[in-house]
DNA sequence: CGAGTAATGTTATAAAGTAAACGCTGAAAA
DNA sequence: TTTTCAGCGTTTACTTTATAACATTACTCG
């Protein structure tokens, strides 16, 4: 899906929602789109500096965690970073990432196998889970 | 499995492996074992200072970093800290975690079709995993 | 022993993230 | 229309987490 589908989606989402979509964020979330694997804030930072000088790490920060609580965005714990997401139409889906550590690029798949052999497992603990995490690292296709 | 028993197993293993178990490192680990749920770096750091006040950051972070390649240690990439590994007899083995946000508790689970899903995710999009991390976010059974 | 490697000590600093106080703004109710 | 107020943004300062660089010490093996 490309750039202007991904926001002009996004836009939809927050109307829906009732959430603001500002100038702040969309910034934010265009800076994301550009970029195929993850990003760091501070990164993203120095990239939305050139546009608005003033932009302090706070101002990134909450953009991102706007984003992020919308779906829109992944944080990659693994990597203290962050990455666009591109089925955010399917609310609430678990996030599954591969990490290339040679070039970088991040594939999110959708293994509903995995997210069941997860809350099954946890099942059987009596664990409820409200939050996964699930990040593979190693060489994509390309890179190996 | 007690702390003893982990001691002196994670000695072992160091002793057939050629690796050192040196007095920084045992004291490290000797901490870990006393806590069930994650640990920062910076709060162990504090408590080893009480044993060896001239501990730096990096005293820590190299002795967690030892026991991490050892497999005695795991880190919790989504809370920035630690969790001692009680199963690390077995080698290489898949980390796994559920994470209690209201005790800390944290409990290592062992699935293999979590594990499988993963994998054959993976395989099928070419990709080639190096390390997995799986962490779920919720409430264990007491705190539910 | 002595050479080479592994570990530690020490200092400084980078990188990532948060807190708190305050100001602005624009949409809804009066 | 004007008031009001919640949400958003700005700013400053700070905390937490982690690493770099380089000197020194300790251990191991020939």
């Amino acid at each position: 899906m490309n750039a202007e589908e991904l926001l002009s989606q996004a836009k939809e989402s927050c109307k829906k929602r009732g959430a603001r979509f500002t100038l702040a964020r969309e910034q934010v979330f265009k800076l994301l789109t550009r970029h195929s694997g993850a990003v760091g804030a501070y990164d993203l930072l120095d990239e939305l500096k050139l546009i608005d000088p003033a932009a302090k790490p706070a101002t990134i920060y909450r953009a991102l965690d706007f984003l992020n609580k919308q779906g829109f965005v992944h944080k990659i714990e693994s990597l203290n970073s962050f990455v666009m997401c591109h089925h955010f139409s399917e609310c609430n889906h678990p996030v599954q990432l591969l990490i290339c550590d040679t070039c970088g690029h991040v594939e999110e798949i959708q293994s509903s196998n995995l997210d069941l052999a997860l809350r099954s497992m946890a099942d059987a603990t009596g664990f409820t889970i409200s939050h996964q995490i699930v990040e593979a690292h190693g060489a994509c296709q390309t890179c190996s």
